[in-house]
RNA sequence: GGAGGGGUUCCAGAGCGGUCAAAUGGGGCGGGCUGUAAACCCGUUGACUUCGGUCUUCGAAAGUUCGAAUCUUUCCCCCUCCA
C-alpha cells in the first residue's frame, strides 16, 4: 500500500474511500493536489476540524500539495448535512471575515516553504458568484438525478420527518460538487478529503467530474470522532475549543488536552501529533499522566508554538502541584480604587468566572471558592488589599478553574 | 379536508385549581475518593437578596377565580390516525 495511505490508515484518519487501491496505485506514482473544503459558518474553527487539518499535514508531509477550499460561496447557502434545520444564513460581509480568520488558522498549521507542498488556498465564492444559471443547469444540473439525490442521508432525513428543506440547501450539494469539478480543472486536484458526513457530498463531486471530463478523481473520508464518554468532539459545556487565541489561551488550550479521558489518550496522540507510531507504541507503556503532557504539549507547540507549550505546562504544574502561580494562567487586573468594598462575589463577576451571583453563593457554600488556596467561607468576605502578595492574588472556582487578579 | 394527542425549567419527562420555582432521570456545577482521568458516593442546579423575603418562569395573548403550569377563549407550532 501506499505510504501515504498506509499511514492514513495506521493512525486511524480511514473511513471510507471511494477507491482505496487506485487510488494507492495513483499515490504511488506521482505526487498529487488534494482538497479540504472548510465551512465558514464560525469565526474561528475549533478542535471539531482539527482531524482534517492533520489530513491536510499528513499529505504534505508525503510530499502532496494540499489544497485549502474556504467555503465563502457554499457557506451562502448552508450544508443540510448533519443538520435537521435550517442554519440561520449569515450576512456575506461576516462569511468574508470568517474565511479570513480560518485561512490564518489553518496557515499557523501548514508548512509554506517547501514550493511544491505548499497549501493553495481558494475561496469557491470566486468561481460560484459568477455562475450563468441557465448555462448552470444545461452543463452541470443534467448530470444529477432528483431520482438519486432523493436518496441522500441528509435530504431523506428532512423529509422523513417532514422538516423544510428548502431548494437552495438541496442545491448544496451539486454546487461542492462543482467545487471539485472546479478545482479538478483549475489545479489538476484529484482527491477530496472530508469527514464521514461530507461522504455524499464527495461522491457526487467524484461522479459529476467523470460524467463531465471522463477524469478519474477520488474522495477519501475521516471517521467522526467518538469520545469514550459518548460526547461530541470539541465542544464542551463551557465552550468549543475554539482554534483561536483571541478565543482561547494557548494556556487552555493545553488543559483540554491535559484533561481527556484515559481512554482516549493513545487515539488522540495518533490523530492529533506528528509522533511516528512507532514513537507512540513506547510512549504507550508511560503513564498515562505523561501521555497527556505529552500530547497537550504536542498539540499546543503545533498551533501556538513551542514557546507557548513549555510556558503552559509550567503554569499548570505551578497551578496544580505548587499551589503557586504561573505566568500562563488566565488573568484579570482590578484597579486599586476599585478594592476598598470588592466582596469575594463582586470580584469573581469582576473575573467572569461566573455570571449569576446565586451561583457564586451556592459554589461558596459548597467550599468551591478559594483565594490564595484558602477556601472561603463568607460570601460577605472583602477582599482587601492584605491579600494581595505582590499585587497578586490567585482566584479559584472548583478544582480547574484558576485565574490571577492583579491590583493595578 | 376529517378525528384525536401534545407544546413544562439545559434535555427527557411528571404535574392537571392552592402544600409548585414545579417530582424523577440525564446533563452541568461543587464536595469526597483519586491522578487535573474514569467509575462511585454526597450536595446542588431561575434571578436578586439586608437571608426575613422579593421578582420572573410552564408555546403566545386575553379571560374566569381570593388564587392558574393546571379551567375557558382565540392564535401559533408540532405529532399520530383517517381521507
Amino acid at each position: 500500500m501506499n505510504k501515504f495511505l498506509k499511514e492514513f490508515k495506521d493512525r486511524g484518519f480511514f473511513y471510507q474511500c471511494t477507491d482505496d487501491y487506485e487510488l494507492s496505485a495513483l499515490l504511488d506514482k506521482k505526487t498529487i493536489k488534494a482538497y479540504i473544503g472548510f465551512d465558514c459558518t464560525a469565526e474561528s474553527l475549533h478542535v471539531g476540524s482539527l482531524l482534517q487539518i492533520m489530513c491536510l499535514r499528513l499529505l504534505q508531509k508525503h510530499g502532496h500539495q494540499p489544497i485549502v477550499l474556504l467555503g465563502g460561496g457554499t457557506t451562502r447557502i448552508g450544508d443540510p448535512s448533519g443538520k435537521d434545520k435550517t442554519r440561520k444564513i449569515l450576512s456575506e460581509k461576516e462569511i468574508e471575515k470568517n474565511s479570513k480568520n480560518i485561512r490564518k488558522i489553518l496557515e499557523k498549521f501548514l508548512e509554506s516553504n517547501n514550493k511544491n507542498t505548499k497549501p493553495i488556498f481558494v475561496n469557491n465564492f470566486e468561481w460560484l458568484k459568477n455562475l450563468k444559471y441557465i448555462s448552470f443547469l444545461r452543463d452541470i444540473g443534467k448530470h444529477f438525478t432528483i431520482n438519486k439525490m432523493l436518496t441522500f442521508e441528509s435530504v431523506k432525513t428532512r423529509l422523513e420527518r417532514e422538516q423544510s428543506l428548502s431548494y437552495m440547501e438541496f442545491n448544496y450539494m451539486i454546487l461542492q460538487a462543482y467545487d471539485f469539478l472546479e478545482l479538478n480543472k483549475k489545479e489538476n486536484c484529484v482527491l477530496q478529503v472530508g469527514g464521514s458526513d461530507q461522504w455524499g457530498n464527495i461522491v457526487n463531486g467524484v461522479e459529476l467530474i467523470k460524467r463531465y471530463s471522463n477524469n478519474q478523481v477520488y474522495g477519501l473520508t475521516t471517521p467522526l470522532i467518538t469520545l469514550a464518554s459518548g460526547a461530541k468532539m470539541g465542544k464542551t459545556e463551557t465552550g468549543a475549543i475554539w482554534l483561536d487565541k483571541k478565543f482561547l489561551s494557548p494556556y487552555e488550550y493545553w488543559q483540554f488536552w491535559r484533561n481527556v479521558d484515559d481512554r482516549d489518550v493513545y487515539k488522540f496522540l495518533k490523530f492529533f501529533t506528528d509522533l511516528s507510531i512507532e514513537n507512540l507504541e513506547k510512549i504507550k507503556d508511560e503513564d498515562i499522566n505523561k501521555q497527556k503532557i505529552i500530547l497537550a504539549n504536542e498539540t499546543t507547540s503545533m498551533l501556538h508554538g513551542k514557546n507557548e507549550a513549555k510556558k503552559s505546562e509550567e503554569t499548570a504544574k505551578k497551578t496544580f502541584s505548587e499551589n503557586s502561580l504561573g505566568t500562563a494562567l488566565p488573568s484579570i487586573s482590578v484597579n486599586k480604587n476599585q478594592i476598598d468594598n470588592l466582596n469575594i462575589v463582586d470580584l469573581i463577576i469582576l473575573s467572569k468566572l461566573e455570571k449569576s451571583k446565586s451561583e457564586i453563593r451556592r459554589l461558596i457554600k459548597g467550599n468551591g471558592v478559594k483565594i490564595n488556596n484558602q477556601t472561603v467561607n463568607d460570601e460577605k468576605l472583602i477582599i482587601s488589599k492584605n491579600f494581595f502578595q505582590k499585587n497578586m492574588v490567585k482566584l479559584s472556582l472548583g478544582k480547574k478553574r484558576h485565574i490571577k487578579v492583579e491590583l493595578i
